[in-house]
DNA sequence: CCTACCGGGCTCTGCCATGACG
DNA sequence: CGTCATGGCAGAGCCCGGTAGG
């Protein structure tokens, strides 16, 4: 951990090394100085390897893509002599993206001028096969270029569809999962297969008897299960179980609803998020059952950081909520602050009494929020 | 008509490290 | 060595409405 800091540190130094100007002068400066060392040196050293291909960057910056970004993010592809940028336009183009697009998507993806024609066409038709028109693909390639192109792999492309089909994945959630995660796509089959034969196991593990149906709720449940690894998540499930000492049958069912996107959480974070909760809760004369019970009944508390979330109750218990409401019903921990904030301000003007009517009028649509109000308003008795 | 329950929609990429390969 | 493909990471909610059942 603390070599990452360090590298992070390091980072700006390195990317301004990479610019063209900056590195050009370093080199000359090095040359300079070994001319006075040794002239052996002087022989051994012919100064960057491989150019910058000039033609290749004069037609990318035609098309309007950021040089500067693209070097940043894998300079290789700007000194290669074959590439496919024009085709590449080309091909988006017919398929319904813009020149903007177009730029936007070289320059925070360039490996992407390395397709051929060909390729791109059988993997556009692979997402097409999910999705319902090309303006769709346009929209995620868009929205993340990396999705896309990262891969050069089609068979393993028409193997991930093949595998998640063959889960009993319905067509629906594999649009949906291509919408939201794409990068799921992108996985070798294989890690992909282990995530899936992970949670199976986990079912098996806790006596499920239906280990495919429980993998594929989670996946609908969390569309991005597919893009975490192995460790987080099964870090994340066995702290769990084991904090909560959920029973097999309550495990099951919490994974198997609102549980199955905690998962996603950084380990570090569901832990850290966990602890806050617990000794909130504590502070506040909840007992660890209480606890329990909170996460079991929504455990997306858990999503929230602690800073946030101990603001929010503090909150809903100066305005005269029980501890033990939110216990019984965390949803209303869903809403933002600002929101949490005008409903209580808006129902205390009333007179709202949170003890004898409870607090579940907090949860629920903004329509149906001033519509209650508004009954409430009206002094109809 | 009202509430409680439940699930869905939105969106989550852009970066780094590493191993394979030539 | 450089390049490519791929795995993994950090980051840390909010809102809406269908519908069953009173």
């Amino acid at each position: 951990m603390a070599q990452r800091q360090i590298l992070s540190l390091l980072l700006p130094v390195r990317r301004c090394g990479l610019q063209p100007v900056m590195s050009r002068s370093h080199c000359q400066n090095i040359n300079t100085i070994s001319r006075f060392c040794s002239s052996r040196q002087m022989n051994s050293e012919p100064p960057p390897v491989h150019p910058e291909n000039g033609s290749l960057l004069e037609n990318l910056s035609s098309m309007g893509v950021d040089l500067t970004m693209a070097r940043r993010r894998q300079p290789g592809v700007l000194r290669k002599l074959l590439t496919n940028e024009q085709g590449l336009a080309h091909f988006l183009k017919s398929k319904g993206a813009d020149q903007e697009t177009i730029a936007s998507i070289i320059s925070r993806f360039p490996r992407s001028i390395t397709r051929s024609c060909q390729h791109l066409e059988e993997r556009w038709q692979l997402w097409r096969n999910i999705f319902k028109s090309d303006s769709e693909v346009v929209g995620i390639l868009s929205r993340s270029p990396e999705s896309f192109f990262r891969s050069s792999d089609n068979e393993n492309l028409e193997k991930n569809i093949a595998f998640l089909r063959s889960l009993g994945i319905t067509p629906k959630d594999l649009h949906r999962l291509l919408t939201t995660a794409p990068r799921t796509f992108s996985n070798s089959v294989e890690l992909n297969r282990n995530m899936v034969e992970l949670l199976q196991g986990i079912c098996l593990n806790l006596g499920g008897k239906d280990q495919e149906h429980f993998a594929r709720t989670i996946i609908s449940r969390n569309l991005y299960i597919l893009i975490r690894s192995t460790n987080r998540v099964k870090a994340n499930v066995d702290f769990l179980l084991s904090s909560l000492s959920l029973s097999n049958t309550e495990a099951l069912v919490l994974l198997q609803s609102h549980g199955a996107q905690i998962l996603d959480l950084s380990h570090e974070s569901l832990k850290r998020n966990f602890k806050n909760l617990q000794s909130k809760l504590q502070s506040l004369g909840c007992s660890e059952a209480h606890f329990k019970k909170m996460i079991l009944n929504y455990s997306l508390v858990l999503f929230i950081s602690s800073e946030l979330l101990n603001e929010k109750l503090d909150t809903l218990i100066d305005a005269g909520v029980h501890i033990l409401q939110i216990v019984q019903k965390p949803k209303v921990l869903d809403f933002s602050l600002v929101i949490i904030k005008q409903r209580l301000h808006d129902l205390n003007s009333l007179g709202y009494d949170f003890q004898k009517n409870g607090i579940a009028v907090l949860d629920s649509s903004k329509k149906r929020f001033h519509a209650k109000l508004e009954r409430l308003g009206s002094p109809e008795e």
